[in-house]
DNA sequence: AATCAATGCTCCATCGATTGCGCAAACATG
DNA sequence: CATGTTTGCGCAATCGATGGAGCATTGATT
């Protein structure tokens, strides 16, 4: 049974001024709340306000906000959806907008550099008055063409040299998770051996931030980065999985301490793992920066990182609302997550 | 040190009309490619081209649509950003959307109905062209608006009766998840014991049909469904883990057999079983309806069933495309994953 | 009764892009 | 040279909502 869908005119104010006897734009100042100022009965309100919600009425967005000044709109660009870090930027950013009465639009790039920039070019077609720029590969780029259109932006996650930025405190959120990934070796294995790093892409201010806390806290520990282990080798699964795979086909031996940059990093190291059997009492000592709930049901004492979505949030959102940043970067510290170890 | 951002004015055609000493209406004709068809000349047309370049010029969507007739604005509302169903569902949509030149706008309601209305009522107000409801919990609620809007909607996972719908094979899916974890009971427990169901809404439409699919496999095992084992007590995790500590804390035993609705349920899951103690060899045998990688990655042997998230934004499309569905409410089979068990 | 203020609304220009229509100029044809 | 035809472009209306300015009423005041 085909299912067509009908296709109805949209109801305009100008219909509602006719059934209602009156004019647009007492219509108008009636549904935008404006009614009072513009000197409108309570009368003739109600009976507007009733035929509107008869008709089903909806003001046309695009007509209301060519006519206004300043954009309600929110643009946000995130590079994944596919992992909770991001997920809960985009549901945070997107409540915290609609408290203000703002509307977010988010859209996902993909971690594609063209796409970002296309998706960047559409965001400031529809008039967004901010751009939040997540996790950009080039957030610098985005600036430029916001800077251009007189749009205000943002960076969320990396930072960018030309528009405030709001990240975590990678250095410190790193130093923190060696030294626990450290003392855990200590615990478990008896001695504390110089970690792996995999995951991040070497090129981007955190992976690089990291790398500086990993190797501070091996300094501090008195031990040396050993730099054959530093496979720094981009964000998707099946890189980290090919770059342990490539060593282990080197002949070279497992590393019992790792750091992984990323839980989606770390899927394909849990899986490489699994797949070469080091799974069980052979797993090595692991920590990652970032946060998923099944990794903490996993097993093993993965230590985590979490980094603290509301409050790098609510620091956006203060910027947004004052429309000043206090410091061209700002540092939010990450929040250290224990896993919950079996008695 | 204070970051201000500077915001100038947005450059028009009318302000590239003048810089190329000709009318808006050519610049207009140049910039969205009719130009051929109406007779501008190749060299008007380059130099008003390069103009735009380097004036950053982006087209006021707002003042474009108004002006046109068809929207090109798909909006879809979606519950949670938390788990990698969405995510998934998020990413293809917005994928799909833009290789066929349209503008995805999607928004999380957070699983409550109030917000649900309100985001469609945005969305309305946005001008969308199709409005794509996913896992609503009132889809219908949700037609009404579009109709009497003269929108045209579509219902995505979960269905509605006045709207066509595209949702899993939620029957066939149960039915085989829970043969696959009846015969892993044999396997592993020497014997076939009635599973529990743990998770999502009694009175949603996917609950109620795996519920049936959970009781037909049971059915054809030769085993009665113990009702007292039906917990479909919501999606939140913590949820979930109440239901199970209720029962503990009542002396009811544990279930050594499980099938449980969602990855978000299954996260309170895991974390009872784990407080309480019965993560390792005592784990129960389980299932999942839905996939995330590190559940593949957390041993036990949890089988699970992936929806076929592009099968589904296929047929979205296609519907999409030709404005006609086939039948009013289109199931899409689920995909088995067979969890990578240790050797 | 005349004046003034308050009340309740309407008129119209405007936002920026699109598009039907039409008007010159250039060119072709007989 | 007169009459089409093509080329190249501009004019002005339009989409729907908004808000400044202004115009009738009604009521209050002296």
């Amino acid at each position: 049974m085909p299912f067509p869908t009908r296709q109805t005119k949209k109801t305009t104010i100008y219909d509602l001024a006719e059934l209602a006897g009156t004019s647009a734009s007492a219509v108008s100042a009636v549904l935008n709340g404006t009614w009072k100022k513009r000197r409108i009965s309570a009368k003739l309100a109600e009976k507007v306000t009733r035929l509107a919600e008869e008709q089903g009425y909806a003001v046309n967005m695009q007509a209301s906000l060519l006519r206004r000044e300043g954009s309600r709109i929110l643009g946000m660009i995130v590079p994944k959806y596919d992992n909770r870090y991001f997920g809960s930027i985009v549901e945070t950013f997107e409540t915290m907008a609609r408290e203000r009465g703002l509307f977010p639009i988010v859209t996902c790039t993909r971690r594609d550099p063209e796409l970002e920039v296309e998706a960047a070019r559409e965001m400031l077609a529809y008039q967004v008055g901010w751009l939040i720029a997540t996790g950009a590969t080039d957030p610098d780029r985005i600036t430029d063409l916001c800077l251009s259109a007189g749009v205000r932006s943002l960076n969320l996650d990396l930072p960018g040299s030309r528009a405030p930025s709001v990240i975590s405190d990678n250095f410190a959120g790193a130093y923190g998770l060696t030294r626990r990934i450290l003392d855990n070796c200590r615990e478990r294995l008896g001695e504390t051996i110089p970690l792996m790093f995999v995951g991040g892409r070497a090129s981007d201010h955190n992976t690089a931030e990291r790398l500086r806390g990993f190797t501070a806290a091996h300094q501090d520990a008195g031990l040396a980065v050993d730099p054959t282990l530093l496979l720094p080798c981009g964000y998707a699964p099946e890189k980290a999985e090919a770059a342990l795979e490539a060593r282990r086909s080197a002949g070279l031996a497992m590393p019992r301490g790792m750091f992984v940059n990323s839980t989606i990093s770390l899927e394909g190291v849990v899986h490489w793992l699994k797949r070469a059997g080091h799974a069980g009492q052979d797993m090595p000592v692991m920590g990652c920066f970032d946060w998923d709930p099944f990794v903490t049901l996993l097993g093993g004492g993965i230590e985590m990182v979490r980094q603290d979505v509301p409050a790098m949030l609510r620091t956006v959102f203060s910027i947004i609302d004052s429309g000043v940043a206090p410091e061209p970067m700002i540092k939010i510290p990450p929040i250290d997550m224990h896993e919950w170890v079996e008695s």
